[in-house]
DNA sequence: GGTTGCCCTAAACTATAGTTTAGGGTTTAA
DNA sequence: TTAAACCCTAAACTATAGTTTAGGGCAACC
């Protein structure tokens, strides 16, 4: 028999509260989602498929609303192939640019710590604050 | 003569905007910005070395409350400095780990892009689609 | 000396992404 | 058959990081 899941499943499946479930649905990510007799969720092994795509759009920084475009055009059908192509190429580029940043600043917070762990880092510091202090004065302030 | 800055060549240098500027000042993030006699801020040559660290924290992605934290013991002078490189690391391994998500999760994009990009693209679509309605018909959802 | 451009604060407003609460049905296992 | 464990919606609330607006003061140039 084909296994389904009940949001509580899922959410631990995917280390998702079941609030954030709910609240995807409710902004459209999940429309594949059916619903049992007494309103349930039911999640069939494919949406799990689709929820992880989900996890993972929103993991490189999608906001809700694009990924809902994404779902939208998965939802279209195979007609739809070259604008979710279109979509994720431009996330992808998004997420290669937030990656050199990332590396380009996190090399700055390196600096930063060498300085901090350097052994004269106490009087170099002091010289740094006597430095502003001096510059305040100067410029009256 | 000493160069000082006006708020506008700050946001300007650092690519903020001027209230970004005034709101990082209102929570705490500019103790040492001085003002002149009319109230206008005075922004120093030492002042924009801070501020670049700030941007440098905030575009590795940490929060308000921490750079606050961070501005705070730069301010308390060299004793801090045990204190600053515990954060900063801290800080650092967040930034580690948040490159491994940001990448993991990318090389599924990619992967994704890659089946869209196939030729039979369309065909495999269709089919997936085909085994999704089965699978909700089996399971009378 | 007035007009244009800058600067200020305080407070309200916005966007995003959830979380929490209230009130109420359903399922399951003793 | 009832208590515990789940599930539901709607709506209010929260956190974070700003932006915008209202109402005024400075500055600098013509």
């Amino acid at each position: 028999m084909l296994k389904t899941f009940s949001i509580k499943e899922v959410a631990k499946k995917f280390d998702l509260s079941i609030s954030t479930i709910r609240y995807y649905d409710k902004r459209g990510l999940l429309p594949f989602v059916a619903k049992n007799a007494a309103g349930y969720r039911i999640f069939t092994e494919t949406d799990l498929n689709l929820i992880k795509t989900i996890v993972c759009l929103k993991n490189t920084g999608m906001s809700i609303n694009n990924i809902k475009t994404y779902i939208e055009l998965v939802m279209a059908g195979p007609s739809s192939i070259d604008e979710r192509k279109k979509l994720l190429l431009n996330h992808r580029r998004q997420v290669l640019q937030e990656q050199q940043v990332l590396a380009d600043n996190l090399r700055e917070v390196d600096f930063k710590i060498k300085k901090y762990e350097s052994p004269d880092a106490e009087s170099v510091i002091k010289n740094e604050l006597e430095y502003v202090a001096r510059e305040k004065k100067k410029l009256n302030l």
